[in-house]
RNA sequence: AGGCGCGUAGCUCAGUUGGUUAGAGCGCUACCUUGACACGGUAGAGGUCAGGAGUUCGAGUCUCCUCGUGCCUACCA
């Protein structure tokens, strides 16, 4: 409990007390056993970040608006569970280990496998994880009872139920193919983890010796190196001008082995020479035309890419490093060209080595039965997408589907569970380490060595954090979940593996009724948000290369949690990429502050204005109490459970009814932006109100009032302020979580009706409690305000100085109402309603009135003149606007009624406004 | 090669179904150290909405083209 907070807000101070106290309190854990929700349920994975990571912006951006939900959620009474967890990341992890104990002057290779699997757990151990203390300082509201692990024995269960029932459906096989080779990490890739880079390259032509002949056949290639495995040249069917050439051979220079030239369509005449060298163990469209003229397939590398003694001369050589030699040595020969040749090269997303395509033995996923599902599930709306133009991307991806290639020859993994046979040869797929071979029942049994792709076992995760294959009363509960939030980056890796899987094992699991269960509900989310990418202020995406990668954590140090998210947060709108500005953070830093010294002000008034009569010392208020006792508990919006009082507003007060109709307003903005996932309207819409109606106006009248009014309506007055204040705390909570919660336990002086304002009821508010005939009258009291606060800088009033105003108008009854409002923060001794203003006095005019400073200085003529002039010509273009549209006929006859009112309205204010200025401007004394 | 997006104030960005005077934050200018807050207050300046054409009574908003820019997907050697 404080009695008083510090005058300066420093988060430092604060956030990780709170941090530390969400955890240890449990306050966000949820069991399928818990009550029936009133709302419903609101359930989310976290994305896990890999074991080896450290939280960057893209994870902050990630939490902050999952987290905003999730507490908006908890906070409007839905059953709210977060689930957090680590993505072991095979590739990743392995290599970090790898890379230690290279430092070591060891490697995987002398210490065996088990010795390095002890080893890359002791590591996980040590060092994984550090990404979820982060995250726990950053206060994400997860259960942590739940926390998971991709290897953890019940998700590795799942893995190999997983895997095992689709070898049974026939949707995995095994088989020498084609595919995605790193050099570097040595282990087959997918498509997915290569990443196209456009590449300035070269295009070789090379004379291929024609068989019983003088001449040579040209043959265009980017990939020399590869010759040694060729096993034909291709040409087009129809090519004139190899036509007399087909079904002859060719000498492979160095090896002189003797190849057929084939003719297949694929081939295109207008590229290179028109003649193509065939590779099938060293490219993909090479191994099809193979298949296709039944060719056999030569692989000339080994595992690193070096060539194999099939290379002749060049064997042992790195693959590059032969390309150069071979290219050399052909220089000399005529026909032999090379020319500038751009094409796109794949690299390994890990290593960024250069993919060599290589034949080899994998096990694959049969994935057209998968996306079909898949499609349909999206197809059929089950799933959402916002932005919605990722449907688009995600159909079309899922409809242009490769077999997916899921072995890693990788150790630190979910290991395949298949087991070869030594005695027949054949291969055993199996839940539990099977005892004898299942097809000649030899013992002579030996686990597959490959590991399961990383993304295999977090594709499976939806269904698996909740105890799949079991039927367990939290898969029940919680599945399908509500949403999912994560960047575009992981759209194909992640989010279409776990849409792909749930589908597919979900739709076998009966509904908790014992129904069964349909498309609709073996989804794993029902709504996709896809968020942007966070880059520096210059827009350039962060990388460790670049060096301009911004560490949440540091900027979370220097300005708060609290800054940090609120900046996200209104910078996170839909479909831009968001360029991260700590001058905006610094804003925010100061909005936290705002909100700090408001608090501040408050609990001073609280003491001041409790203190006299009442009796009732700071240290010893019981707000609920108080609120009870004066009857003005603000039950509504702040208790949706409990009926609005009647007399909770003396409504006498306009600001009253006024800041009460702004909350209302507020409310209503925020939760409707929120349904549609746009954190930057809410989050502006708060700041607004925070800022710009409570402590910009409202905090100035509620000090006027307790200054100058009666104490009993002083302190009516103070409750009300205090009621709306605490509103607006938990209003904005779930965007500012630490602030708000050490401000609202002050303000209940250590006696809070909660654990914490995260479990208080959330505003809500509808729009037609919105109160328009006060906001409007609010309106022109505050354009009364600001024209004379104006007027007086035109006329070099003082800052301190009170001066008489005269006001013209026809409707003076506002302004008379709150003529102490006025007097107040316009500084005005006498208000004097007049029917014509004198002439030279530094005026301002607006549709509803003119006001005049009356100050002995006289006004700056050259100025006031040269600022009405310009006012007069703006005034002049709108009206020569207007009255252009009000002459058109058309218009008048098409446009809807209240737009034709409107501009009627507007063309005979600005006639008013041109006038009064032209009055104003004529009186001035001539220069 | 296909697909998607962006171009609005000096900077970073809003602007929902076309409709009255295009907004915010930061920055900038001037004044103000007033008992919540200088991480503050008050008042300002600043925009031919990339360019062109079209649809419409009316376009920042819809259509087409041009220019600039970013991204994703892709097996032409």
């Amino acid at each position: 409990m404080r009695d008083e907070l510090p005058k300066a807000y420093d988060p430092a101070a604060i956030e990780e007390h709170w941090a530390e106290y969400w955890v240890s309190e449990s306050l966000f854990h949820a069991t399928s056993l818990d009550q029936s929700p009133t709302q419903g349920n609101f359930t989310m994975l976290l994305p896990p970040p890999n074991v080896t990571g450290r939280l960057h912006m893209g994870h902050m951006l990630n939490q902050t608006e999952m987290d905003i939900l999730a507490r908006w959620h908890r906070m409007r009474g839905d059953r709210t569970l977060w689930v957090p967890g680590t993505d072991h990341a095979g590739i990743a992890t392995q290599m970090m280990v790898e890379r230690q104990l290279a430092s070591e002057r060891t490697s995987r290779h002398k210490l065996g496998r088990e010795a390095f699997l002890e080893r890359v757990w002791k590591w996980k151990e040590q060092y994984g994880g550090a990404i979820l203390d982060q995250m726990k300082r950053l206060g994400a509201s997860v259960d942590w009872s739940r926390e998971y692990f991709t290897m953890d024995a019940g998700l590795s269960r799942a893995v190999r139920e997983a895997f095992v029932r689709l070898h049974e459906q026939g949707l995995i096989y095994r088989g020498a193919y084609i595919v995605n080779w790193c050099p570097d990490c040595q282990t087959a890739i997918s498509d997915l983890e290569v990443i196209h880079e456009e590449q300035l390259g070269k295009l070789y032509t090379i004379p291929y010796g024609i068989v019983g002949s003088n001449e040579s056949l040209l043959v265009a290639t980017t990939r020399p190196e590869t010759m040694f495995g060729d096993v034909a040249v291709a040409v087009h069917p129809i090519d004139e001008r190899y036509r007399h050439l087909q079904g002859a051979s060719v000498r492979v220079p160095f090896i002189n082995r003797e190849i057929p030239i084939v003719a297949d369509p694929w081939v295109s005449p207008e590229f290179g020479t028109g003649a193509v060298k065939i590779t099938p163990a060293h490219d993909p469209n090479d191994y099809a035309v193979g298949q296709r003229h039944k060719l056999q397939s030569i692989n000339i590398m080994d595992e690193t890419a070096h060539l194999n003694d099939i290379a002749g001369p060049f064997a042992g050589l790195d693959r590059f490093e032969a390309r150069k030699r071979i290219v050399a040595e052909l220089e000399d020969q005529p026909g032999y060209s090379v020319k500038e040749h751009s094409h796109a090269v794949g690299k390994c997303d890990r290593s960024k080595t250069v993919v060599e395509p290589r034949l080899s033995t994998q096990w694959f996923i049969k994935i057209q039965p998968l996306a079909e599902k898949a499609i349909a599930a999206v197809d059929q709306g089950h799933i959402r997408f916002t932005p919605e133009q990722y449907r688009k991307t995600y159909d079309e991806w899922m409809r242009n589907i490769h077999d997916w290639c899921i072995s890693r020859q990788l150790w630190w993994g979910h290991r395949i569970p298949a087991w070869h046979c030594a005695a027949c040869d054949k291969v055993t797929v199996a839940r539990e380490t099977p005892e004898a071979c299942q097809h000649c029942n030899s013992k002579a049994l030996s686990q597959e060595t490959d590991v399961l792709d990383t993304w295999f076992s977090s594709g499976l995760l939806p269904i698996s954090v909740f105890g799949w294959p079991d039927q367990t009363s939290d898969l029940a509960a919680f599945y399908p979940t509500e949403l999912l939030v994560t960047g575009f980056d992981i759209l194909f890796f992640w989010v279409a593996r776990m849409i792909m899987f749930g589908c597919h094992f979900m739709l076998d699991v009966p509904m908790p009724d014992g129904s069964a269960r349909t498309l609709k509900d073996a989804v794993p989310f029902r709504e996709v948000y896809i968020h942007a990418l966070v880059r520096d202020a210059e827009r350039q995406k962060m990388s460790k290369t670049k060096g301009n990668v911004i560490d949440p954590i540091e900027i979370v140090k220097r300005y708060g949690t609290d800054a940090v998210r609120f900046t996200l947060a209104t910078m996170a709108s839909p479909g831009t990429d968001i360029a991260f500005s700590e001058a905006r953070t610094e804003g925010y830093r100061a909005f936290a502050n705002k909100i700090w010294n408001a608090a501040r002000f408050l609990f001073m008034q609280r003491e001041r204005v409790f203190a006299g009569g009442g009796g009732m010392m700071l240290g010893s208020i019981d707000l609920a109490t108080v609120d009870r006792n004066e009857a003005v508990l603000l039950t509504h919006p702040a208790n949706p459970d409990a009926p609005k009082q009647a007399n909770e507003v003396d409504e006498s007060h306009l600001e009253d009814r006024w800041i009460l109709s702004r909350l209302y307003a507020t409310a209503a903005t925020v939760n409707s932006a929120l349904e549609a996932y746009r954190f930057d309207e809410a989050a502006h819409a708060i700041y607004q109100f925070f800022w710009g109606d409570l402590c910009d106006w409202y905090l100035e009248l509620v000090k006027l009032r307790t200054e100058t009014e009666s104490q009993q309506d002083g302190r009516l007055s103070f409750v009300l302020f205090n009621n709306i204040f605490e509103s607006s705390l938990r209003m904005l909570s779930p965007f500012m979580p630490f602030i708000t919660e050490e401000i609202w336990h002050a303000f209940y002086n250590g006696h809070p009706p909660a654990r914490s304002i995260a479990l208080m009821p959330y505003p809500v508010s509808a729009q037609q409690e919105v109160d328009e005939g006060s906001e409007a009258q609010m309106a022109q009291l505050q354009s009364m305000i600001v024209s004379i606060r104006a007027a007086r800088k035109d006329a070099g009033v003082p800052e301190r100085e009170s001066v008489p105003v005269l006001l013209r108008t026809d409707d003076a009854s506002v302004f008379q109402q709150n003529l102490a409002t006025i007097q107040r923060l316009a500084r005005v001794t006498t208000l004097e309603v007049v029917a014509q203003l004198p002439d030279g006095l530094a005026h301002r005019a607006t549709p509803a009135f003119d006001v005049a400073v009356v100050y002995e200085k006289p006004v700056d003529t050259k100025a006031e003149r040269e600022r009405l002039s310009k006012e007069l010509a703006k005034l002049h273009k709108e009206k020569e606007n207007s009255d252009r549209q009000l002459g058109n006929e058309s218009f008048l006859a098409k446009a809807p009624a209240p737009v034709v009112e409107g501009i009627r309205r507007r063309n005979a204010e600005l006639a008013t406004l041109i006038e009064r200025t032209r009055t104003a401007l004529d009186g001035l004394p001539a220069a």
